[in-house]
RNA sequence: GGGGCGUUAGCUCAGUCGGUAGAGCAGUUGGCUUUUAACCAAUUGGUCGUGCGUUCAAGUCGCACACGCCCCA
């Protein structure tokens, strides 16, 4: 539907109708009302008195909201704190005034005065002294009972959802909370939090394709960053030893129910740690946050219950293939070729061409991750698939890096960094050489990083969370389109 | 990329075998005025996602497209 048809709703024009009244009597739209108490205030400090001590305190009340409710005299208004209830008799007042309260619809925005006081039914109340029209809203809410369900259009029109559907206001205080309690937490560990470019010359630290775009004035192609990986050990070579980083990053791929284009990411770095100390670090993180959202350590999540006071199960991927597609021989791994045997014998999806680990990577993402349901750190990564990690003591094969998985969903990405430039010389030429063989999410060689490296970065572990999946673990929600105040969304189609 | 489901009043939803489009809420008018999904009476409101087709006749059957949701890759 177009913006003038809806226009055309006899709802809407009759709202019309009235502003156009409201503006010719006086400033339709007044921006001087003083409003002093909110609903949760007044609730919190006078919801225990009784009828009689209300009436004797004759305690006065400034409030403004939304009307979301009319049951005759009395009318619910919702504020950014909850809601209260007016009382509001037309009778009460002048013949004026009756009229203006008659005129008031739901989604009008008032502010009132007056004495708090309770209903026969024991509701705590706010006489109307005084009341005045703040905004006249012009179109319809939602169902009163029902709100609104349509996923559509709550993710479209994400500000009616907001007014009517407290659940989803919850999940984004809630999202809100979460984000701040990180930032302490960190902050609380001596960790500086810091902001790298989002816009990037040679996109890095992470095998994605990025979105392009263009500065005019340099006549430059520049990225939008897939992740700040590599600006942050930059600066830990500068000498910033903990910091950390939680804010946008951008991946040129698909929409899913786990994929937005845009979503959050919280990467950290920290000097003389090692991997091991992170995944300590992730349990304890994880832990805190269950206690502070829902004070406990255990979480509910679309069926399946955690308990982040227990220690995460760990690892390694070849030991997780093992486990989940009962693979009994050993010798399996010892060669690409036995490896692909066995990505063959279990229906996956791979090309021939592909290295040993990067099969393995594929069994494990495509018959193994979904499985975990518990808390799992999977480590021992192999190293084609970790360009940025540091190389494994014992075994050249694979990297000391670790991805903790949750309810078949990748949370975490961490690994010990790999700090030797010539290795990270080494690595990058092996991205560019499968760039050109065609792999649009094989990663750039930036010779600045090395240089940097060169210089002499400490030996450092980092890591990388997922913040809208983290979220979405804590709400309860299914899909990531419900943790995200305005989800990607494909343009409506225009009806002409 | 493949499959399934959905799209009807502002919102939430019915709509039988193809035969003049229904309800609740919201809105409008009046009553009531300490209610609690307030209540009582009356009443307005439709490009049935878009397009093409089959038919005497399409919300309903067929095809295509758009958007959304779910599953699979």
């Amino acid at each position: 539907m177009t913006e003038e048809n809806q226009d055309e709703n006899k709802l809407i024009a009759q709202r019309r109708e009235k502003l156009t009244a409201i503006r010719a009597k006086r400033v339709a739209f007044p921006n001087d009302f003083v409003k002093e108490d909110t609903s949760s205030d007044l609730i919190k400090n006078h919801e225990a008195k009784t009828k009689k001590e209300l009436d004797e305190l004759a305690v006065t009340a400034v409030i403004a909201g939304r009307i979301i409710r009319m049951r005759g005299p009395f009318v619910v208004l919702q504020d950014g704190s909850g809601q209260m209830q007016i009382y509001i008799n037309n009778k009460s007042y002048s013949d004026e005034q009756a009229e203006e309260i008659k005129s008031f619809d739901l989604g009008d925005i008032i502010g009132v005065h007056g004495e708090m006081f309770k209903t026969g039914k024991g509701e705590l109340t706010l006489r109307a002294a005084t009341f005045e029209l703040l905004t006249k809203s012009l179109r319809p809410l939602p169902d009163k009972h029902k709100g609104l369900t349509d996923t559509e259009m709550r993710y479209r029109q994400r500000y009616v959802d907001l007014i009517v559907n407290e659940e989803s206001r919850k999940i984004f205080q809630t999202r809100s909370r979460i984000m701040r309690f990180i930032r302490q937490y960190f902050e609380s560990l001596d960790f500086m939090e810091v902001e790298t470019p989002m816009m990037q010359v040679i996109p890095g630290g992470a095998t994605a394709r990025p979105f392009i775009t263009h500065h005019n004035a340099l006549d430059q192609e520049m990225y939008l960053r897939v992740a700040p990986e590599l600006f942050l050990k930059r600066l830990v070579v500068g000498g910033f030893e903990r910091v950390f980083e939680l804010n946008r990053n951008f991946r040129n791929e698909g929409l899913s129910t786990r994929h937005n284009p845009e979503f959050t990411m919280l990467e950290f770095y920290q000097a003389y740690a090692r991997y091991q100390d992170l995944m300590d670090l992730t349990e304890n993180l994880f832990r805190k946050i269950a206690i502070d959202i829902g004070g406990s350590s255990k979480v509910s999540f679309q069926g399946s219950e955690y308990d982040f006071a227990e220690p995460f199960a760990r690892l390694s991927v070849t030991d997780s293939i093992r486990k989940y597609c009962s693979v009994a021989d050993d010798t399996v791994f010892a060669s690409a070729e036995s490896v692909a045997a066995l990505a063959n014998s279990l229906e996956v999806n791979f090309d021939e061409n592909w290295s040993k680990g990067k099969i393995l990577m594929e069994i494990f993402d495509q018959k193994v991750e979904a499985q975990i349901d518990q808390p799992t750190f999977i480590t021992e990564y192999p190293i084609e698939v970790s360009p940025l990690a540091r190389r494994n003591e014992e075994n050249p094969e694979i990297t000391d890096r670790f991805e903790l998985i949750i309810g078949g969903r990748e949370l975490a990405n961490g690994f010990s960094e790999l700090n030797d430039p010539e290795d990270q010389a080494e690595r990058f030429k092996e991205q560019v050489a499968q760039k050109d063989s065609g792999d649009s999410e094989a990663m750039h060689f930036d010779q600045d990083y090395v240089t940097a490296l060169e210089y002499g970065m400490p030996p450092t572990a980092g890591e990388g969370i997922g913040i809208d999946r983290l979220v979405m673990l804590f709400t309860d929600s299914a899909s990531i389109k419900d943790v995200l105040l305005f989800p990607h969304m494909r343009p409506q189609q225009d009806p002409t």
